[in-house]
DNA sequence: CGGGATCCGCATCGATACTG
DNA sequence: CAGTATCGATGCGGATCCCG
Protein backbone atom coordinates (compact mmCIF):
# COMPACT_ATOMS: atom_id res chain seq x y z
CA UNK A 1 0.00 0.00 0.00
CA UNK A 2 1.52 3.41 -1.07
CA UNK A 3 0.70 6.62 1.46
CA UNK A 4 0.55 8.59 -1.45
CA UNK A 5 -2.98 10.06 -2.01
CA UNK A 6 -5.40 9.28 0.74
CA UNK A 7 -4.82 6.40 2.82
CA UNK A 8 -2.81 4.31 4.88
CA UNK A 9 -1.25 6.43 7.95
CA UNK A 10 -4.89 8.05 8.81
CA UNK A 11 -6.43 6.98 12.16
CA UNK A 12 -9.48 6.38 9.81
CA UNK A 13 -7.64 3.33 8.15
CA UNK A 14 -6.53 2.03 10.94
CA UNK A 15 -9.62 1.94 13.42
CA UNK A 16 -11.34 0.56 10.15
CA UNK A 17 -8.77 -1.96 10.13
CA UNK A 18 -9.74 -2.99 13.70
CA UNK A 19 -13.42 -2.59 13.50
CA UNK A 20 -13.65 -4.19 10.08
CA UNK A 21 -13.02 -7.35 12.01
CA UNK A 22 -16.52 -8.11 12.88
CA UNK A 23 -15.92 -11.16 15.20
CA UNK A 24 -13.80 -8.17 17.32
CA UNK A 25 -16.87 -5.86 17.33
CA UNK A 26 -18.82 -8.89 18.12
CA UNK A 27 -16.81 -9.87 21.30
CA UNK A 28 -16.54 -6.25 22.63
CA UNK A 29 -20.10 -6.27 22.68
CA UNK A 30 -20.42 -8.88 24.40
CA UNK A 31 -18.31 -8.90 26.94
CA UNK A 32 -18.77 -5.35 27.59
CA UNK A 33 -21.69 -6.13 29.96
CA UNK A 34 -20.13 -8.92 31.87
CA UNK A 35 -16.95 -10.53 31.72
CA UNK A 36 -16.96 -14.06 29.87
CA UNK A 37 -14.91 -16.64 29.95
CA UNK A 38 -13.18 -18.60 26.74
CA UNK A 39 -15.20 -21.32 26.02
CA UNK A 40 -18.30 -19.36 26.75
CA UNK A 41 -17.72 -17.04 24.37
CA UNK A 42 -17.37 -19.33 21.82
CA UNK A 43 -20.36 -21.45 23.00
CA UNK A 44 -22.63 -17.71 22.42
CA UNK A 45 -21.13 -16.41 19.13
CA UNK A 46 -21.14 -20.24 17.82
CA UNK A 47 -19.54 -19.69 14.22
CA UNK A 48 -16.20 -18.63 15.14
CA UNK A 49 -13.50 -21.32 15.57
CA UNK A 50 -11.13 -21.56 18.56
CA UNK A 51 -8.61 -19.89 16.22
CA UNK A 52 -10.19 -17.31 15.62
CA UNK A 53 -11.56 -16.71 18.94
CA UNK A 54 -8.03 -16.65 20.85
CA UNK A 55 -6.28 -15.14 17.54
CA UNK A 56 -8.87 -11.88 17.92
CA UNK A 57 -9.03 -11.89 21.92
CA UNK A 58 -5.09 -11.50 21.90
CA UNK A 59 -5.51 -8.56 18.94
CA UNK A 60 -8.43 -6.92 21.49
CA UNK A 61 -5.76 -7.54 24.42
CA UNK A 62 -2.74 -5.69 22.98
CA UNK A 63 -4.92 -2.97 21.87
CA UNK A 64 -6.01 -2.62 25.23
CA UNK A 65 -9.45 -2.94 24.52
CA UNK A 66 -10.46 -5.83 26.85
CA UNK A 67 -8.54 -7.40 29.50
CA UNK A 68 -7.61 -11.02 30.28
CA UNK A 69 -7.60 -12.54 33.72
CA UNK A 70 -6.31 -15.49 34.54
CA UNK A 71 -7.12 -17.53 37.92
CA UNK A 72 -4.85 -20.17 39.02
CA UNK A 73 -7.91 -22.81 39.64
CA UNK A 74 -7.37 -26.82 39.07
CA UNK A 75 -9.06 -26.30 35.32
CA UNK A 76 -7.55 -23.17 34.12
CA UNK A 77 -10.21 -20.56 34.23
CA UNK A 78 -9.61 -17.56 32.49
CA UNK A 79 -11.86 -14.14 32.22
CA UNK A 80 -11.91 -11.40 29.40
CA UNK A 81 -13.36 -8.21 30.39
CA UNK A 82 -13.79 -4.56 28.78
CA UNK A 83 -11.33 -1.77 29.96
CA UNK A 84 -12.38 1.71 29.80
CA UNK A 85 -11.43 2.34 26.55
CA UNK A 86 -12.72 -0.38 24.82
CA UNK A 87 -15.66 0.78 26.61
CA UNK A 88 -15.60 3.52 24.84
CA UNK A 89 -15.24 2.10 21.77
CA UNK A 90 -18.29 0.09 22.28
CA UNK A 91 -19.63 3.27 22.79
CA UNK A 92 -19.36 4.29 19.17
CA UNK A 93 -20.34 1.13 17.83
CA UNK A 94 -23.60 1.45 19.21
CA UNK A 95 -23.90 4.47 16.35
CA UNK A 96 -23.47 1.85 14.32
CA UNK A 97 -25.55 -0.79 15.59
CA UNK A 98 -28.18 2.00 15.59
CA UNK A 99 -28.00 2.92 12.10
CA UNK A 100 -27.73 -1.16 10.76
CA UNK A 101 -30.84 -1.73 13.08
CA UNK A 102 -33.16 1.53 11.83
CA UNK A 103 -31.87 1.20 8.37
CA UNK A 104 -31.08 -2.66 7.46
CA UNK A 105 -34.50 -2.84 5.77
CA UNK A 106 -34.04 0.16 3.43
CA UNK A 107 -30.59 -1.69 2.44
CA UNK A 108 -32.19 -4.86 1.58
CA UNK A 109 -34.97 -3.44 -0.04
CA UNK A 110 -31.95 -1.64 -2.55
CA UNK A 111 -30.38 -4.74 -2.58
CA UNK A 112 -34.24 -6.14 -4.08
CA UNK A 113 -34.70 -3.86 -6.52
CA UNK A 114 -30.91 -3.74 -7.52
CA UNK A 115 -31.28 -7.35 -8.09
CA UNK A 116 -34.03 -7.29 -10.08
CA UNK A 117 -33.32 -4.80 -12.27
CA UNK A 118 -30.22 -6.62 -13.35
CA UNK A 119 -32.25 -10.13 -13.91
CA UNK A 120 -34.25 -8.24 -15.80
CA UNK A 121 -31.39 -7.03 -17.91
CA UNK A 122 -30.25 -10.40 -17.98
CA UNK A 123 -33.19 -11.76 -19.42
CA UNK B 1 -22.06 -19.86 9.75
CA UNK B 2 -24.36 -21.44 11.75
CA UNK B 3 -27.42 -18.89 13.35
CA UNK B 4 -27.41 -20.43 16.42
CA UNK B 5 -26.48 -18.28 19.12
CA UNK B 6 -25.52 -14.62 18.79
CA UNK B 7 -25.29 -14.29 14.93
CA UNK B 8 -26.02 -14.28 11.74
CA UNK B 9 -28.82 -12.39 10.96
CA UNK B 10 -28.48 -10.02 13.42
CA UNK B 11 -28.69 -6.19 11.97
CA UNK B 12 -25.06 -5.97 13.36
CA UNK B 13 -23.13 -8.43 11.76
CA UNK B 14 -24.74 -7.23 8.15
CA UNK B 15 -23.70 -3.50 8.86
CA UNK B 16 -20.37 -4.56 10.01
CA UNK B 17 -19.74 -6.86 7.38
CA UNK B 18 -20.39 -3.75 5.08
CA UNK B 19 -18.39 -1.31 6.85
CA UNK B 20 -16.25 -4.21 7.41
CA UNK B 21 -15.03 -3.05 3.85
CA UNK B 22 -12.44 -0.59 4.47
CA UNK B 23 -12.54 0.34 0.69
CA UNK B 24 -16.71 0.95 0.47
CA UNK B 25 -16.14 3.30 4.12
CA UNK B 26 -12.87 5.49 2.29
CA UNK B 27 -15.23 5.80 -1.04
CA UNK B 28 -18.39 6.70 1.39
CA UNK B 29 -16.52 9.47 2.92
CA UNK B 30 -14.23 10.14 -0.09
CA UNK B 31 -17.55 10.82 -2.66
CA UNK B 32 -19.59 12.63 0.04
CA UNK B 33 -18.47 16.07 -0.41
CA UNK B 34 -18.89 15.94 -4.15
CA UNK B 35 -19.25 13.19 -7.02
CA UNK B 36 -16.40 11.47 -8.32
CA UNK B 37 -15.65 9.55 -11.33
CA UNK B 38 -14.23 6.47 -11.67
CA UNK B 39 -10.81 6.94 -12.46
CA UNK B 40 -10.86 10.10 -9.83
CA UNK B 41 -11.96 7.71 -7.25
CA UNK B 42 -8.69 4.94 -8.09
CA UNK B 43 -6.40 7.88 -8.46
CA UNK B 44 -7.38 9.88 -5.26
CA UNK B 45 -6.94 6.16 -3.01
CA UNK B 46 -4.31 5.16 -5.13
CA UNK B 47 -3.71 1.56 -3.70
CA UNK B 48 -6.72 -0.27 -4.66
CA UNK B 49 -7.30 -1.74 -7.76
CA UNK B 50 -9.55 -1.06 -10.54
CA UNK B 51 -11.48 -4.64 -9.58
CA UNK B 52 -11.31 -4.05 -6.15
CA UNK B 53 -12.73 -0.63 -7.09
CA UNK B 54 -15.60 -1.71 -9.57
CA UNK B 55 -16.71 -4.32 -7.26
CA UNK B 56 -16.84 -1.96 -4.48
CA UNK B 57 -18.63 0.85 -6.04
CA UNK B 58 -21.31 -2.13 -7.04
CA UNK B 59 -21.76 -2.99 -4.13
CA UNK B 60 -22.13 -0.14 -2.40
CA UNK B 61 -24.70 1.04 -5.23
CA UNK B 62 -26.70 -2.17 -4.59
CA UNK B 63 -26.88 -1.29 -1.06
CA UNK B 64 -28.37 2.15 -2.33
CA UNK B 65 -25.28 4.10 -0.16
CA UNK B 66 -24.16 5.57 -3.47
CA UNK B 67 -25.68 6.35 -6.57
CA UNK B 68 -24.10 5.76 -10.01
CA UNK B 69 -24.93 8.40 -13.02
CA UNK B 70 -23.75 7.81 -16.87
CA UNK B 71 -23.35 10.43 -19.06
CA UNK B 72 -23.26 9.48 -22.65
CA UNK B 73 -20.40 11.62 -23.70
CA UNK B 74 -17.89 10.93 -25.93
CA UNK B 75 -16.13 8.92 -24.04
CA UNK B 76 -18.68 7.74 -21.34
CA UNK B 77 -18.34 9.63 -18.50
CA UNK B 78 -19.51 8.04 -14.76
CA UNK B 79 -20.10 10.08 -11.68
CA UNK B 80 -20.63 8.50 -8.97
CA UNK B 81 -22.21 10.28 -5.84
CA UNK B 82 -23.74 9.57 -2.26
CA UNK B 83 -27.53 8.96 -1.90
CA UNK B 84 -29.21 10.29 1.33
CA UNK B 85 -29.18 6.89 2.67
CA UNK B 86 -25.13 6.59 2.52
CA UNK B 87 -25.21 9.67 4.29
CA UNK B 88 -26.64 8.76 7.59
CA UNK B 89 -24.43 6.02 7.75
CA UNK B 90 -21.18 8.35 6.75
CA UNK B 91 -22.78 10.35 9.25
CA UNK B 92 -22.52 7.34 11.53
CA UNK B 93 -18.85 6.49 10.31
CA UNK B 94 -17.89 9.71 11.80
CA UNK B 95 -18.39 8.92 15.41
CA UNK B 96 -15.84 5.75 14.30
CA UNK B 97 -13.43 8.89 13.05
CA UNK B 98 -13.87 11.02 16.14
CA UNK B 99 -13.19 7.62 18.42
CA UNK B 100 -10.28 6.97 16.20
CA UNK B 101 -8.49 10.52 16.07
CA UNK B 102 -9.13 10.67 19.83
CA UNK B 103 -7.99 7.12 21.49
CA UNK B 104 -5.09 5.88 18.26
CA UNK B 105 -2.48 7.08 20.31
CA UNK B 106 -3.71 5.09 23.32
CA UNK B 107 -3.99 1.68 21.46
CA UNK B 108 -0.54 2.33 20.01
CA UNK B 109 0.38 2.68 23.14
CA UNK B 110 -1.07 -0.41 25.00
CA UNK B 111 0.22 -2.50 21.61
CA UNK B 112 3.68 -1.30 22.50
CA UNK B 113 3.16 -2.52 26.49
CA UNK B 114 2.20 -5.14 25.39
CA UNK B 115 4.55 -6.05 22.77
CA UNK B 116 7.87 -5.17 25.35
CA UNK B 117 6.13 -7.52 28.04
CA UNK B 118 5.79 -10.33 25.11
CA UNK B 119 9.34 -9.48 24.05
CA UNK B 120 11.07 -9.43 27.22
CA UNK B 121 9.49 -12.40 28.55
CA UNK B 122 10.54 -14.57 25.33
CA UNK B 123 14.14 -13.20 26.42
C1' DC C 1 -10.47 -25.49 30.49
C1' DG C 2 -7.77 -22.53 27.53
C1' DG C 3 -5.30 -22.37 24.25
C1' DG C 4 -0.75 -23.27 20.65
C1' DA C 5 0.87 -25.64 16.30
C1' DT C 6 0.02 -27.50 12.00
C1' DC C 7 -2.07 -28.56 7.61
C1' DC C 8 -4.71 -27.03 3.95
C1' DG C 9 -8.72 -25.46 1.10
C1' DC C 10 -10.93 -21.68 -0.57
C1' DA C 11 -11.98 -17.08 -1.24
C1' DT C 12 -9.85 -12.68 -1.91
C1' DC C 13 -7.24 -9.60 -4.12
C1' DG C 14 -3.65 -7.82 -7.56
C1' DA C 15 -1.96 -7.70 -12.27
C1' DT C 16 -2.77 -8.16 -16.97
C1' DA C 17 -5.39 -8.09 -21.21
C1' DC C 18 -9.35 -6.91 -23.70
C1' DT C 19 -14.07 -4.36 -24.78
C1' DG C 20 -17.67 -0.65 -25.66
C1' DC D 1 -12.97 6.62 -19.86
C1' DA D 2 -15.08 2.91 -17.49
C1' DG D 3 -15.19 -1.04 -16.84
C1' DT D 4 -15.30 -6.94 -17.60
C1' DA D 5 -12.81 -11.45 -17.85
C1' DT D 6 -9.16 -14.40 -16.68
C1' DC D 7 -5.21 -16.09 -14.15
C1' DG D 8 -2.28 -16.67 -10.38
C1' DA D 9 -0.42 -15.73 -5.75
C1' DT D 10 -1.31 -15.37 -0.85
C1' DG D 11 -3.19 -15.51 3.19
C1' DC D 12 -7.43 -15.96 5.95
C1' DG D 13 -9.86 -18.96 8.36
C1' DG D 14 -11.57 -23.83 9.52
C1' DA D 15 -10.43 -28.51 11.17
C1' DT D 16 -7.61 -31.37 13.79
C1' DC D 17 -4.23 -32.75 17.17
C1' DC D 18 -1.95 -31.84 21.19
C1' DC D 19 -0.21 -29.76 25.58
C1' DG D 20 -0.28 -27.26 30.41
Amino acid sequence: MKPNAYSADCPTRQILDRIGDKWAVLILILIRDEPMRFNALRRTIEGISQKMLSQVLKSLERDGLIKRRVFATVPVTVEYSITPLGGTLAKAVDHLRDWAEENLKEVTAAQRRYDAQKTSKAA
